[in-house]
RNA sequence: GGUCGGAUGGCCGAGUGGCUAGGCAGAGCUCUGCAAAAGCUCCUACAGCGGUUCGAAUCCGCUUCCGACCUCCA
């Protein structure tokens, strides 16, 4: 039953067992989003995946703490203007009002996700301290140098001293080095391209700024990581996750951050996932190939033919790799809505199927092939999260469910402990661990049962009188709102369209 | 230009040195007043060219094409 759980490592490029440094625990810290504009899908794709995984961790029986930041300072602009003081001229509003509204979307748009919540969610801003500190360090170590005020990281130095520069993003230490002085020029206090900045004097205009023994000014974009990680879960753990565009420079850098202040890396296994693309391309707003969660939720965009609720959206995702690019289509996005349903629908079967419908006795014909699914199930999620190959063997437990239903002769040839291992395993899996929800509230449920109950009673008494005109008709103005009639043996059933 | 990753049936997408992915769409059948759902059956692909091998879509090489990163990005 325990097969070992292997993970992808970007490290290594190769799939690793998973081992945690300390049995039974593991310490996971992903890049969070920056709170300066709307989230978009992709930052949705990459939290939807590592809740599942945290989730799937979590049902293994890891004690886990998992966090994930809030970056709300420090992003530098082209014109060397911080991203959250850029935001926040452009809506004449503070820095900060600015960070906790988008923060405040961000986190209604993991609820609509149905994502749980990291245990820690640190800001930057609530960690000057900390980041001054490591700044320190390194400067200490001897692996950064001041500039007028600005505190820069020397990777000429690094890589001198640990000889592993650009390891995580398969960058070539010699091809760093070799960095012509035609761009040296154009580096200003730099004094190597590829160094990069860990402390900035704020300029005159600019809003967010901390004191520090160099000067007035805000930390380097990629600090927070390693000094919240670092407070949170210690110089080393296990798990660190991000975006694949991260990789360079962002998670490079920060392994140079942690291991010039502390003398390791911080991280044993990197996840990255991969690029949410629309059109083949990855999203991007300048060029207008990009489609807002609220563009898809409300089906107002060219790129699609109609609305498409978040669950739906999610399901979508789950039919990819984690780390296989995922191309947003109308088509694919019907056929999730599709399989969705169906999904759903296979719920409500097994949550009222009769126990009685199955065999009693210990063991029964069909219960090898049932347990052989659910083994399946298992195996893919341990073979480095495979949710799409879960998902595809959960077709084949709704197979079960179907002809269990269907077919008093099927459903005898699955013991009851057997069924009971299925129902656990489908539930488990599709509402715990993929955090698959029902859409509707529970109070409009009620009510809507109890009108659909009347309707297709009113209509059986129809129907008995053969009256198939009036019987068609109480079907078609339902399905016109959206609701389809189902005639079976056992009577009428009913489900949204 | 450099680095990395891809190229799978009409579409989306797993996977693997020999044995069926799965789903969507399409065709037929069963059930059925009709419809829908469900079940059954069919459609059976791995960019091209070489090589390794008893055997490759799976390993190696080359070619073509695509994407990501190299600047802020999940």
């Amino acid at each position: 039953m325990d097969s070992q759980l292997k993970i992808y490592n970007s490290l290594s490029r190769e799939k690793e067992i998973f081992i945690p440094i300390q049995e039974g625990k593991i310490g996971m810290y992903v890049c969070g989003p920056t709170v300066y504009n709307d989230v978009h899908l992709g930052n949705c794709r990459t939290f939807v995946s590592f809740d599942i995984i945290y989730r799937y961790l979590l049902h293994k029986g890891y004690k886990i703490r998992y966090v994930r930041n809030i970056t709300d300072v420090g992003h530098l602009l082209d014109d060397g203007e911080d991203r959250m003081s850029k935001g926040a001229r452009i809506d004449q509003l503070e820095p900060m009002e600015v960070a906790q509204k988008y923060t405040n979307g961000f986190h209604h748009m993991m609820r609509i996700f149905n994502t749980l919540s990291p245990n820690i969610e640190p800001r930057a801003t609530g960690h000057i301290p900390e980041q001054i500190e490591m700044v320190q360090s390194i400067l200490d170590n001897g692996l950064a140098y001041i500039v007028a005020g600005s505190v820069y990281f020397n990777t000429l130095k690094f890589i001198e001293k640990y000889n592993s520069y650009g390891k995580l993003s398969g960058r070539i230490v010699e091809d760093l080095m070799v960095e012509t002085r035609d761009d040296l020029k154009n580096q200003d206090e730099k004094r190597h391209p590829s160094d990069f900045a860990i402390w900035i004097k704020a300029s005159d205009e600019h809003i967010m700024r901390w004191n520090s023994p160099w000067s007035v000014g805000f930390p380097g974009w990629h600090l927070e990581c390693s000094a919240m990680s670092t407070k949170y879960l210690g110089e080393t753990f296990d798990i660190h996750g991000g975006g694949n565009d991260l990789k360079f420079p962002h998670h490079e850098n920060e392994v140079a951050q942690n291991m010039g202040a502390c003398g390791h890396a911080p991280a044993r296994y990197w996840l990255h996932t991969n690029m949410l693309l629309l059109n083949g391309k990855k999203m991007s707003k300048s060029d207008g190939n990009t489609i807002s969660p609220q563009e898809l939720f409300a089906g107002q965009s060219e790129h699609i033919s109609k609305a498409y609720s978040p669950m739906i959206v999610k399901f979508f995702m789950l039919q990819a790799h984690y780390r296989s690019s995922l191309d947003i289509t109308d088509e694919a996005l019907i056929a999730a809505e599709i399989n969705f349903k169906k999904f759903m629908e296979a719920l409500k079967i097994l949550d009222n199927l009769s126990l009685d419908l199955f065999n009693n006795a210990d063991s029964a014909p069909k219960d090898k092939e049932v347990e052989s699914i659910i083994q399946n199930i298992y195996s893919a999620m341990d073979d480095d999260f495979n949710v799409p190959l879960a998902i595809s063997e959960m077709h084949q437990l709704i197979s079960y469910i179907n002809q269990s239903k269907n077919n008093a002769e099927f459903a005898k040839q699955i013991s009851q402990a057997s069924w009971l291992n299925l129902k656990e395993c489908y539930n488990t899996f599709l509402i715990q661990i993929f955090g698959i929800a029902e859409e509707s509230s529970e109070s409009d449920q009620v009510v809507t049962d109890g009108l659909m109950n009347l309707i297709i009673e009113l209509r059986k008494d129809v129907r008995e009188r053969k009256d198939w005109s009036s019987s068609d008709k109480i079907r078609d103005s339902l399905k016109e709102i959206g609701i389809q009639l189902k005639d079976g043996k056992e009577g009428t059933e009913w489900g949204k369209i």
